[in-house]
DNA sequence: TGCACTTTGGCAACAGCGTTGCTTAAGTGG
DNA sequence: CCACTTAAGCAACGCTGTTGCCAAAGTGCA
């Protein structure tokens, strides 16, 4: 593997998996322990644990990882009765990835390195509506600004996290509120060709949980993201990954009817959450907003039994405790119908990590994610060996 | 592998792959192919092109499920100029299992092929509260007496499905309504010991849900399946494959709340979907109960993005109509409201196939969809290739 | 009837994956 | 000083899908 290439996660297309594929997955799944573990480091008997291989298969794995400057030996574990441990480390700045936020009046870029850091920000002024020309000048040349930080090491790609509805297997967007002439465009094949490097695109909320995702403690977590900001949408990640649909519309959270007979909303029915939150807003009641967001908050917790709900969005950062609280108590109220399931207890709720630049952050997430495993849920379940 | 061991798709357990693993997930590959292809059949070369494999690699796997009389020649098709290609086809007959669907006053339990298609079915009246050894007794008794309809051929295991709150994989009931001596019952093991096969267990929406999803076209379907019958529930297909939740609780239908200013509900809380759906029913007003049905369908496709709604159970069975009407009258103006994203139109609602033994039928895909491959959702998304 | 062409599918050799068996390295503890 | 433990590498190996080549079995035109 050199330089620029660095497909692994194999699989990708069609399903069938030859010994290539294999081997991706397998050092992609090596790379994301070396990853979670930070500054700590792993050794290679652990990531052997972890994965399942054997010892002999992560020499081998972490030799080429090694190879390529992507993972460093960092000194060693205290001995434990026998040779000690040598801690195996990402080398977080062997390569470097792009963000690119575009909200509809603002452009936040970030250049990360592996370890997902960012290392350089940029902000700019931006009218997202004012057509596909001055918005792709303005952001090939704050990536190109950026680039110059990544200091020789090879840039992997831009990710780029938007509003409105879009399509994130072709990169196209859809009819975006306010501005019908972006309908269509395909923003990631025209950034990818200005900029000469691969793109990827995706809805501002999913690159946020995307993002987010990576703080969690183990693949395994479920999470809504909820986003209150001009609008209200939601990330879901399910089983570890980013779950976005068939058509990249999963997490259409604003239009949830949680009032049937209530207010009719912007789109035409009634009783919709982000109505119903952003009134409330407007009135100055924030609590009101909250428990509007809990309902909404619980009806997802309920439906797809996730562990953990993470607030985000400029109406929220602006005043984040009043949401905090009324979306707990919303969930501490469902948990109380719920009896306590054993292991028991209200979903946790709590502030997004990143603040304003959540979105911006986990759009360079698009583009290292594929790099360190895909984590997708496991089969549908098999025979308990009895 | 002999006899009973179809420990095909690998990946179980740690997420490290090796190449056993790889030749199983490829074998279940070609498997689930083969299902899908039915009667039909397929061509070695069909099933490199839809694998990614190459044809030698399929000649060899295709070699050894015919070894092993999971598979066989059927003919040959029409020649397009060269040699014409020789037909594959399941042996449906090879293998069997069972389903069972423990209802709260009935029991099903139906005997499958490895195409799914029930080849004996039994009935058994069941007082699912009466307590475990009771219940225990009469299952053990319907399965035995199912086993003889295998003549011969190994049966794989035994797929259960009940009602109540419960942990797939650990295959240990919560406490199910009105019958709280069920609560912390290790079901399945207990189960799987009477009879010395592998038992797996699961919600009957989920049961039933994957029951469904064989159906479907190709693998990259999402579906919601809404079950009313004495209570409302949701089995959830998301990507091709059945998203259980961390702790087997996604789907919870019934307590999404849709007028949070609503009477109360059993539950505490006020405006949930079962409580206004069941006083509609019971007032004799189905039309008004599958209002209340349309509005959750409504929000389950806006959130999840889901392709098509199905919907089963007695109360619908009993009167289809007015509930396919209400719940496609709730989808076609929500799509009004989206204003056809292009490929538009409004999701479609069906009713379940399979009727009132969809739950048992879909009990017994617990047993046979590992063998035929996970499908699970994609890796989160790679750089497109610029 | 014959021959060129196309398509299907198997045989044999091969590269490369993780695994196994064994050895070396580098500590602890009596 | 030596037995013991733990970590990690080397070499040989089994098995995967792949590649190159060839046989089988049709079509279609001369």
């Amino acid at each position: 593997m050199s330089s620029n290439d660095l497909s692994f996660a194999g699989f990708s297309g069609s399903p069938g998996a030859n010994l290539p594929a294999l081997r991706g997955h397998n050092t992609a799944l090596v790379l994301g322990l070396l990853r979670a573990a930070g500054e700590e480091g792993v050794s290679r008997l652990e990531l052997a644990a972890h994965t399942g291989l054997t010892p002999q298969a992560v020499s081998k794995i972490t030799a080429r990882l090694r190879a390529e400057g992507l993972a460093a030996e960092a000194g060693r574990r205290a001995s434990t009765g026998g040779k000690p441990a040598t801690v195996l480390r990402l080398v977080p700045g062997a390569r470097h990835a792009v963000g690119l936020h575009l909200d509809r009046d603002e452009l936040t870029a970030v250049l990360t390195d592996l370890a997902g850091e960012a290392v350089a920000v940029r902000r700019a002024p931006l009218d997202f509506e004012a057509g596909a020309e001055q918005v792709l000048t303005t952001a090939a040349r704050e990536v190109t600004a950026l680039r110059a930080g990544a200091d020789g090491s090879p840039v992997l790609g831009v990710g780029v996290a938007c509003p409105g509805p879009l399509d994130h297997t072709t990169g196209v967007l859809h009819r975006v509120t306010g501005a019908p002439h972006w309908d269509g465009f395909p923003l990631r094949d025209a950034l990818a060709a200005r900029l000469g490097l691969p793109v990827v695109l995706d809805k501002d909320t999913n690159a946020a949980a995307l993002g987010l995702a990576q703080d969690l403690p183990r693949a395994a977590g479920s999470f809504g993201y909820l986003h209150l900001g001009t609008g209200l949408g939601a990330g879901l990640v399910l089983g570890g990954s980013l779950y976005r649909g068939p058509r990249t519309g999963a997490g259409e959270f604003g239009h949830q009817t949680v009032q049937w007979d209530g207010p009719r909303c912007g789109c035409g029915r009634r009783g919709c959450i982000e109505a119903l939150c952003l009134a409330a807003v407007a009135r100055g009641d924030l609590p009101a907003a909250a428990r509007a967001l809990g309902v909404g908050a619980a009806n997802l917790v309920e439906l797809l039994d996730i562990d953990r709900v993470l607030l985000g969005g400029r109406t929220v950062l602006d005043h984040p405790e009043p949401f905090l609280d009324g979306v707990t108590e919303a969930l501490t109220d469902l948990a109380r119908t719920r009896g306590g399931t054993g292991a028991g207890g209200a979903v946790p709720v709590a502030l997004a990590r990143g603040g304003a630049r959540a979105v911006a952050d986990g759009a360079a997430e698009l583009v290292l994610a594929p790099l360190f495993g895909a984590r997708g849920p496991g089969p549908a379940g098999g025979p308990g060996a009895s």
